[in-house]
DNA sequence: AATAGTGCTTCAGTGCCATAATACAGCGCG
DNA sequence: CGCGCTGTATTATGGCACTGAAGCACTATT
């Protein structure tokens, strides 16, 4: 039903927020390089930087011209209170709208987890 | 956080599926003419026709040239099936790993029904 | 100064989406 | 038949997003 075909920057800006919320990119730290990263997932550098642009622009990344980016203090929290907002407010409703529609019960959902 | 950038051909599948399956669309009843649709919706014949086309190839939808088209029998059965699969197998895991990802309780999601 | 590592800017190419203007093909009805 | 309604095919065009390649600007290290 959803995208199957969704663009390289897109998937590369939830895994970094993932990692991001999970801590395997610890606050404070460097991240990986954008040139190091193209290479790692086999893609272009452009389309790295792009997925990182979005996080500097929200102030969770900063960067050092020449020297790299590393995730600003608190960017975790903060990352996933601004997730767990759009997700309840813009998401979740949706969801539940689909899963009432298809007529799923608590059950099925519970099973296939 | 996902597409708010949808095409419009997919948009307007989605919206069609979900009135056959609600009803609003009765089997055996006439659909609304692809330029009907169109105008209704602002949109190009041609593109509500893409949006058809998805349904005519899958047999939830039968055409008859110079008259129309109309909705199969046991289309929104078959539809609802099909879309409980997909749902299940494919989008729903990552909801819940997500929902765990951002540390969300099962009181905070009923609140937001 | 030289070098190598950063991120960033610019230009270009590709493909999908949406639209438009026609034209064609089948059906029903007066 | 003639008219008006259906869906369909063709071709062309504009726009936009995604991706890519080369080069520029900055910093740290030697």
């Amino acid at each position: 039903m959803s995208n199957q075909t969704k663009p390289v920057y897109l998937k590369l800006r939830d895994q970094i927020a993932a990692a991001i919320i999970d801590g395997r990119y610890q606050e404070e730290e460097m991240l990986p390089s954008v040139r190091a990263l193209a290479a790692e997932q086999g893609a272009n550098p452009l389309t790295v930087a792009k997925a990182y642009q979005q996080f500097q622009a929200d102030g969770l990344v900063e960067v050092q011209r020449g020297v790299g980016m590393y995730v600003a203090r608190g960017a975790a929290e903060k990352l996933r209170k601004r997730e767990k907002e759009t997700f309840l407010s813009q998401e979740w409703p949706e969801i539940t709208a689909r899963i009432k529609r298809l007529g799923l019960k608590p059950d099925e959902l519970l099973a296939a987890v």
